[in-house]
DNA sequence: TCATGATTTTAACAGTGTAAAGATTGGATC
DNA sequence: GATCCAATCTTTACACTGTTAAAATCATGA
């Protein structure tokens, strides 16, 4: 059989084209449209053109692809937040706006990197948990500028849970409609600096 | 064929045992074993003793075995911030602490009930939806008594997301061990009423 | 006693991840 | 330029899954 294909960049390729990246890229775009669940071997190679097991070159199995794409996603995040870190506005909540901006830009990528399904797939990869304490030290990092030692951890985990659970109800639709999610993000972050307001 | 099947109780039955509380319960189990994504209705059956198509009569579907499951857990865990709200100690914090302790205590339930799952087989499903909302409700209006009320959504929000995310971070391993870990959050759930510590 | 209705089983279908084997091809070597 | 090689991809097959349709079984009321 000597049937063209094309590439998603429309030349008619030689062998089979450059398949990793386009299977990491089908791969994402199904993850977005039904999560981690929809994740597929035999619907990547579908849309890839290519049959199953091709993939099995490149991964070991769908959950190392699944890890990939959690790297990938660490990386993304991780650069995101050293950008807003850098940036003009409060450090601290401007990173927490920033986590949050991804995940609402990723859900499901985010589902993926911190989901139920974690443990399966970081079986033997020890690469992707060390990605995902590095967001973690981001955070820790700029705290250890500005509080006592003993208080360090304590405080970590404190904003490490607000913002990740924070970034979770977002995407589970838990913040009304209607409201801009930034605005709505940055408010309830600054509660971490203030404190629940005065009692009435 | 006219095997003996014994229950767990280990009566001998007539046709079969009570299948569905079986079901339930060996589901519970696989739960806890290996996360929502172990769920599986032959292995279900398997251990009930039973052909998998017979969930067919208690369940629609796979899902719906699973919803079943989560409203068993929302039931659960509303009873646990109930009981500790009722309790002596400070109201949110207790119920802060019970919460972390039940996500503790069932793992995979909660996973399931907070996790990637929750979309597919919450469709028609109202039910537990609205179970979902109800644990946010407690909180809601505990704070309702105690904030003005344009400072309610924003706090109760921030609230929300710090325990849940507490939660998970706490199932997944993030608690130093060796801690004890309800004082470790009780710790960190102080921080909300509290703010950040001082600058050094 | 016996028919009825509820319960469970067997058989089958479409789908999945994955392993093993064979086919195809691009590029290096003569 | 022809030829071999190693990388890449396909075909085939297996064990597993959720689910449906049909048949078998049993508990109970008439």
């Amino acid at each position: 059989m000597v049937t063209d294909k094309t590439t998603e960049k429309g030349s008619t390729r030689y062998h089979h084209g450059n398949l990793r990246p386009t299977l990491l890229s089908v791969a994402r775009a199904l993850l977005e449209e039904g999560g981690p669940q929809a994740l597929s071997l035999r619907e990547i190679g579908r849309r890839a053109g290519v049959s199953a097991p091709a993939a099995y070159h490149y991964f070991s199995s769908l959950d190392a692809l699944a890890a990939a794409l959690a790297e990938q996603g660490f990386a993304e995040l991780s650069e995101e937040i050293d950008a807003a870190l850098a940036g003009p506005r409060r450090h601290l909540l401007a990173g927490g706006i920033a986590y949050v901006a991804f995940a609402r830009a990723n859900p499901g990528l985010y589902r993926l990197m911190f989901g139920e399904g974690f443990q399966a797939y970081s079986k033997g990869n020890e690469a992707i948990g060390a990605s995902r304490m590095r967001v973690y030290r981001q955070m820790k990092e700029d705290l250890e500028k500005r509080l006592a030692p003993e208080k360090v951890a304590n405080a970590a985990l404190f904003l490490w849970s607000l913002t990740h659970g924070l970034a979770l109800l977002t995407i589970d639709g838990q913040i009304e409609p209607g409201v801009d999610p930034d605005a709505r993000v940055a408010e309830v972050l600054k509660l971490a600096g203030l404190g629940l307001p005065a009692a009435k």
